[in-house]
Formats: C-alpha cells, sequence, structure tokens
DNA sequence: ATTTAAATTGACATATCTGTACATTTATTT
DNA sequence: AAATAAATGTACAGATATGTCAATTTAAAT
C-alpha cells in the first residue's frame, strides 16, 4: 500500500567503482570533476532533514550543486538508490552509537546515564535530526518504519540491560529505559533549539527522574565540561 | 522556502453554507447527495493517518469516496483549503483535552497524572497517529511547524502548571512535565501497537517515574476500570 | 410536473518529476 | 597529443498532480 519501495542494492550502476576507486576519503571531490555519489547523497541528506524526504527530488538537488539533472543518473540508478543510501547512512550512525554509550563504563547509575545523554548532546553521536526526517519517513514507508521499529528495539534492548546492570527489575528496567529514550525521541519531535546552557539546567533534575538518585557534583562537571559548558574553550 | 502554505480561509468556497445548512450533526450524510465537505475531510483524515499528507492526493480521495476527483472542488476552492481543514480538526481535539485533563481534579499528584494518562488511552481525548502524522509534516512545512509548537508550549504549560500545584518548585514542574509530555510524544513516534495488557503492567513504574511515589491502588484501580481493563464489558 | 439549485462528470490545459538516449565536454592514461 | 574513460548536458517521452470549464445529472423546491 505504499509506495516507495527501496531497492536493497544501494548503487548497482556502473560507478560503484567510483566511490571505492581512490583511498577511505569519506567524502571530499579528490578528481577534477564536479559531481560524485558522496556530493549527491550529502545534498539529499540536507533536503531531508531540511524538508522532508519527499522533498529529496533530483531536480532540486541538481540546482543546489550546480550540476545538470541528469547527470545524477551516472552515480545513482535512480531516487530509490538514492534513498536507500540515505537510510543506509542513518543506520550506520544513530544507533551504534546510543548502544556504545549504554554500554560505556561508570561509576554510577548517574554516570551511565549521562553517557547516554552524551549522545543528545554530540550531534556526531546522535542526529537529532536526522533521526526525526527518518521517522517522519517511515509514516509512509512501511520499509523505513520497519528499519525505525528495529532500531527503537536494539536501542531500547541495550537501555534496558543498563538499568538492569544496575539492580532494576525487568519491568522497572523496561519503564526506565523508555523513560530515558522516550523523552529523547520525544524532545526531537518538538524541533525545539534551545540554549545549551538551558539544557543543562535540566540535566541534574532528569538524571534524578530518569535513575531515582542525583548525579554527584563530580559527575555532573564531568558531563558538563565534555560538552564544552560554561561557555568553555 | 516551504511549498505547502495554507490559506486561512479553510473553505471560501460557495457551498461554505452546506456545513452549516442542517442542524449539528458532526458528519452523516442526510441529504441524497453522495458527497459533503466531511465526507471528502474524513477520507483526508485517514490517509493522512495512513501514510502522511503528501500522500493526501485528490486523486487518491476521489477513488476511495468512488467520487469523480473534480467534485472535489465543488466543496473546497483547492487542495490547500482541505489541508488547512485538517490541521483545524487536530488543533480542535488534541490539545484541549490534555489541557482539561491536566486540570482535572484529583486527590493526589498521582491521581493527577493518571488523569493525563487518560489521553494516552483513550483516541477521543487524543489521537495518536493524529498527532504522529501532524508532526511528520511539520518537517515540510513552516507553518504546520508553528502550530505544533504551540501546541506544545500549551500542553506543556498546563502540566507544569499541575506539577507546581502539587508543591514542586520551577525547574522540578518544567522536568517533571517535560518527561511525562515528552514520553508520550516518543512512543507516538514509535507507532508501536502493544495490547492493552502490556500498557497497563508499566502503569504503576511510570507513575512512580514521573511523580516519585506509587499510585495507591484505589487510584489504579479508578484507572483500569475507566478503560475498561482487564477485558471488562 | 416543472423549475431551480446542488452536485457530479469528462475534456482540457499546465506544471512537475522521473528516467532514457545520445551527443558533448572534460579529465586521466598511455 | 592522442586515445580512452568519466562525467556532464540536451532533447525527448511518460507518468502523475492540480485546477478550470462547460456540460450533464440528480435532488429539492415551487
Amino acid at each position: 500500500m505504499n509506495k516507495q519501495s527501496l531497492s536493497s542494492k544501494p548503487s548497482s550502476n556502473k560507478s560503484a567503482r567510483t566511490g571505492a576507486k581512490k583511498g577511505a576519503k569519506t567524502s571530499s571531490n579528490e578528481s577534477g570533476w564536479r559531481g560524485s555519489p558522496d556530493v549527491w547523497l550529502k545534498a539529499a541528506v540536507e533536503i531531508l532533514l531540511e524538508s522532508g524526504v519527499e522533498n529529496v527530488k533530483i531536480a532540486t538537488l541538481s540546482k543546489r550543486l550546480n550540476l545538470s539533472r541528469t547527470s545524477f543518473y551516472w552515480f545513482f540508478s535512480d531516487r530509490e538508490a538514492l534513498l536507500a543510501a540515505l537510510v543506509h547512512t542513518w543506520k550506520e550512525n544513530n544507533t551504534g552509537n546510543i548502544i556504545k554509550q549504554a554500554e560505556a563504563y561508570a561509576d554510577s547509575l548517574a554516570e551511565a546515564t549521562l553517557n547516554v545523554f552524551d549522545c543528545w548532546l554530540d550531534e556526531e553521536l546522535f542526529d537529532s535530526r536526522f533521526e526525526f526526517a527518518v521517522r517522519s519517513w517511515s509514516l509512509q514507508s512501511n520499509e523505513i518504519l520497519a528499519e525505525v521499529h528495529s532500531a527503537d528495539q536494539q536501542r531500547l534492548d541495550a537501555l534496558t540491560a543498563m538499568f538492569k546492570r544496575y539492580g532494576f527489575n525487568d519491568i522497572a528496567a523496561d519503564v526506565h529505559a523508555r523513560t530515558l529514550y522516550l523523552v529523547q525521541i520525544g524532545y526531537i519531535s518538538m524541533q525545539t533549539q534551545e540554549p545549551l546552557a538551558v539544557r543543562m539546567q535540566r540535566i541534574p533534575e532528569y538524571i534524578k527522574t530518569f535513575t531515582g538518585e542525583y548525579p554527584e557534583q563530580k559527575e555532573l562537571d564531568r558531563f558538563f565540561h565534555r560538552h564544552g559548558y560554561p561557555e568553555s574553550v
């Protein structure tokens, strides 16, 4: 009943080589050519975050890149291949890090939770806008919905395990994991942009709510410091 | 930079009368005619919830209604008018009730919170799928985004006031209101469909997490009962 | 039963997006 | 500098949306 169907082959194209030919340079354009799979993908990500999948149109991207629209087809077999690449990018980045942070070493539950909070404050660990765009997308596409469900499950599992490690029983761990996770997913969905100070001010109270205990000042300081607050460096 | 622009006149059309002509019958088709603004709007809501705004296409609706596509224009000036009606419907239903429930009488904070929970379990009070569809929509349209922001603010204000009524200080009330609200918004965004029993099992722990205290059995029973759990009637 | 208004329809006109074919330009290799 | 491969661009064809117009049908009112 849905339309976008996302072929599994991200680029069954003649130019699959291109991407891998030269070293591991994630993005930039070493060759003299203006276009590349990466350039198109990057533009696609931008549009996706700004205004949703339905606006990821080849014409739009080509204007942004000052390239001919049809030049796109040199790098991707079709629009679906581009969309598949978008999902792939999201999966790569946005789930692994949450799990890693949930499993990171910590002296206390408060510290463990602060480790997870790192994701919400560091775009390198978790891209909120990307996350929101993909979740919005999942309304139109069952394949994306399946991906989102899978990601949610993995993340919740990791967080539940974290709470269990600190002595929570099954139900309590489940509910606390959900609270910790869903507040963030909800926050993303509000699409608010608040100053760092405002967000930081709420941290101790959030920790108390999510874990039952306030963080130690030491833990808090460590957390603030690694997020460059206040106003550091 | 966004496309959909939503004229403010929901139906500046010749048939504005039609809707109001006969009494307050919210929907059904008293006259012998097959179409009506309501019928089109209802179909639009269905599609919106199923697969997002971008699929709210007049051709799609007309097929579903077994009406000619162009017949649509008798009731609505254009697609935008229909979209505006969609937003209007959402605003009418989905914000007022949260505020009402947050302000409802309660003997304890736990009971007050359970009153708010009513929204999450009763589609009449709060339509989660509609909410999600509108939030997804807000990625493509700044006008919708503004509506969503406004709704969030109103709802959070009401919930914050609720916690303050029970003695929470500014920050604590703010964080607890956000937790209570955002967990639900996040939950919606997961688009999960769980059996009532599973959800009900988590309620006491959620109440404890959100308020700091477990609900009394009496309060819990009252809550369960009004949501037809277990398996009642 | 006839008139009148309301609703429905099919035939255009237009715009936008996707994708293919083929020619052309640009960089890299030899 | 010539040959080759990579990338770009133009022209075209097809699909799908929106919206207007002028009938035509259907229900309601006289």
